[in-house]
DNA sequence: GTAGGGTTAG
């Protein structure tokens, strides 16, 4: 064959090349005749032929070590052939231990090379993947350098350029720069991506606020950029996170007004919107209405449950989507976990945890700390331990340092609890402790009585950490003091808070204050509960109780009778135990369960042990 | 004569 006639072989064939691009046959074929023929040089054949070795790797999308070996054989790539290397590395995964060349830093890498040997500069085509590269890489230098020289080549106003610029930065974090960016593309310009890329750039800084503002603004002045499934998707999680329902409502109008299509994403997010606004009839309403519900879909609805403190739904729920073949993946199980946890069902926690295992599900970190939680809460501190220990110490976040803290205090194991706060400090501040791990080391020195230390860590947390103790955290100090029978200074506590006090805080003063004989302060109490919930029974019970222990019958009958004139009635107290994976509920004096005689017998023959042991039990 | 962005839901 001529050279001539292979060229026009060549050419013929990467003209072709929707059939090039299935047969790597094929394409070897074209390869070994263009760099016969010394075609391989022509800067469109290389180019091209790079085009297609890319797409025949496509199917492996992080094997890129041919495409690289035959771009580094061109010896004077053109802007094509190094923006199609661009594209590939900048869209690879970021570790692939087997092919380390597989990552965006490949992509700066070239870049790089491009411009020092080549002396080649990039166009409007390159930018996008350079900005995604440092995007992933969170390369904000490099991204700002590289800002600096769309002005140079005059891409200010290149949408696709500006676009991928502003996502670079909300990615880094550099919200501010984003909105910089945003501002400044004309309003002529700015297209559906723009608003978008705008909207999500808020979420991922968190500013959610901020998101419905962009968002709002978009419907009210682009009349060139209508909102798309991708800007309502945005906005509907911006809603969920702040659980703002009206604006949920609204957006959910709009889109049944203007007829997009339910897809399983859309979906999902008017789901996630309704459940995290405490709407379960309504995301269940529209979680019906689903076609080819996931894994995802299922958990929004499994999570607003376990949200709304519908532990036992939740449960069910996951139960009906194993039902119905939808394998559930790391989200699921923590959300399941930790709902077993919060309703005491650990068999059930137990065989998902077991489920898993066998499986094959990966536990990521989120199990992990579910798992301590649950079996913390359930009793079973030993397994929490295990786990807890099991991982490494720099992969423990503040979650699950919290977790087992908590679940030490909670199991009355104060002192290991304040260790591993300790420990937790000294890990070298890889995680730094949240108000809600100081609840776990307060509540730790409250059941254990240590008021000093309790006041000590109160003080540590505000003025170390310049943490802003919440109403729970002044309800544990009211506790250790009440506890520790120092009802005068808890009382001159609660008067000191810069908050006001809620019930909880009252009811804790006033459980103190009945146990230790000060019916006086308890009476107080109860008036502030009984102004704060005029129609509750809570404090007319506990009340009562205090009166009955100080055997001020009258006192008691008086307080039942007010009651019954304020026609408050007593919620009966229940609880539940689980057994074998069904969970028993009880309420006061009842007589339904199944068991109830032998459940009788077991209790008395308990009070005569504790009696034979010299205690006298208050039933 | 080749090519471009927002992957958005738990």
């Amino acid at each position: 064959m001529t050279c001539n006639s292979a060229g026009r072989f060549c050419l013929s064939l990467i003209e072709n090349d929707r059939v090039v691009s299935k047969n790597s046959k094929h394409f070897n074929q074209i390869l070994s005749h263009s760099i016969a023929s010394g075609l391989f040089q022509d800067p469109f054949v290389s180019s091209k032929l790079l085009l297609l070795s890319l797409s025949l790797s496509h199917s492996n999308a992080n094997n890129l070590h041919f495409p690289h070996t035959l771009f580094s054989q061109i010896q004077n790539p053109n802007i094509f052939a190094w923006n199609f290397m661009f594209k590939a590395y900048s869209h690879s995964n970021t570790n692939t231990n087997t092919n380390t060349t597989s990552s965006p830093q490949q992509c700066i890498s070239l870049y790089n090379l491009m411009r020092r040997r080549f002396e080649l500069f990039p166009d409007r085509h390159s930018f996008p993947f350079l900005f995604k590269a440092c995007a992933r890489l969170s390369l904000s230098h490099k991204g700002q350098e590289l800002h600096s020289l769309t002005f140079k080549l005059g891409l200010q106003h290149d949408v696709f350029v500006q676009n991928a610029l502003l996502s670079m930065y909300s990615f880094c974090g550099l919200l501010h720069n984003a909105r910089q960016v945003f501002d400044e593309i004309p309003l002529s310009v700015r297209d559906v991506v723009s608003w978008n890329s705008m909207v999500s750039g808020c979420i991922q800084g968190r500013c959610y606020w901020d998101a419905l503002k962009v968002f709002d603004e978009m419907l009210k002045c682009d009349v060139n950029a209508r909102p798309d499934e991708v800007t309502l998707i945005n906005a509907l999680t911006a809603c969920a996170r702040i659980g703002f329902l009206d604006m949920g409502r609204k957006i959910h109008g709009l889109l049944v007004r203007n007829e997009f299509v339910l897809d399983v994403i859309l979906g999902s997010s008017l789901v996630d919107m309704y459940a995290k606004c405490g709407q379960m009839e309504n995301a269940r309403k529209v979680f019906d209405t689903i076609p080819d519900k996931n894994v995802v879909c299922w958990t929004c609805l499994i999570a607003g449950y376990a949200h709304s403190h519908l532990f036992k739904e939740s449960i069910e729920l996951f139960r009906e989507m194993q039902a119905r073949g939808v394998t559930a993946d790391a989200a699921t199980i923590a959300c399941v976990i930790s709902s077993c946890g919060h309703s005491g069902a650990l068999d059930q926690g137990r065989w998902v945890h077991t489920h898993c295992e066998r499986s094959g599900i990966h536990f990521n970190l989120s199990v992990k700390n579910a798992l301590i939680d649950m079996y913390s809460k359930c009793g079973d501190i030993q397994r929490a331990l295990k786990i807890f220990h099991a991982l490494n110490l720099t992969k423990r976040d503040v979650f699950s340092w919290t977790a087992m803290i908590t679940g030490l205090a909670m199991n009355g194991q104060s002192d290991e609890a304040l260790n591993l706060f300790s420990q937790m400090e000294m890990s070298g501040g890889i995680v730094r402790p949240n108000e809600v791990t100081f609840l776990g080391v307060l509540s730790a020195c409250s059941h254990a009585g240590l008021v000093d230390k309790g006041f000590h860590y109160f003080n540590h947390m505000t003025q170390s950490y310049n943490l802003k103790p919440r109403i729970e955290h002044y309800g544990c100090l009211v506790d250790l003091l009440g506890r520790a029978n120092l009802l005068a200074e808890a009382e001159r506590f609660i008067s000191a808070m810069p908050i006001q006090p809620d019930v909880v805080i009252w009811r804790s003063l006033l459980f103190a204050s009945g146990s230790h004989g000060n019916i006086e302060l308890a009476e107080f109490s109860a008036k502030r509960i009984e102004e704060l919930e005029p129609k509750k029974c809570g404090a007319h019970v506990l009340l009562s109780n205090v009166y009955a222990s100080a055997s001020r019958w009258s006192d008691v009958k008086n307080m039942w009778k007010s009651m019954s004139l304020q026609r408050i009635q007593k919620l009966p107290g229940c609880s539940f135990i689980e057994i074998d994976g069904v969970v028993h509920e009880f309420f006061v004096a009842d007589d339904l369960h199944c068991q109830m005689d032998s459940i009788y017998e077991t209790i008395i023959r308990i009070n005569k042990v504790i009696q034979a042991e010299g205690f006298d039990p208050e039933i």
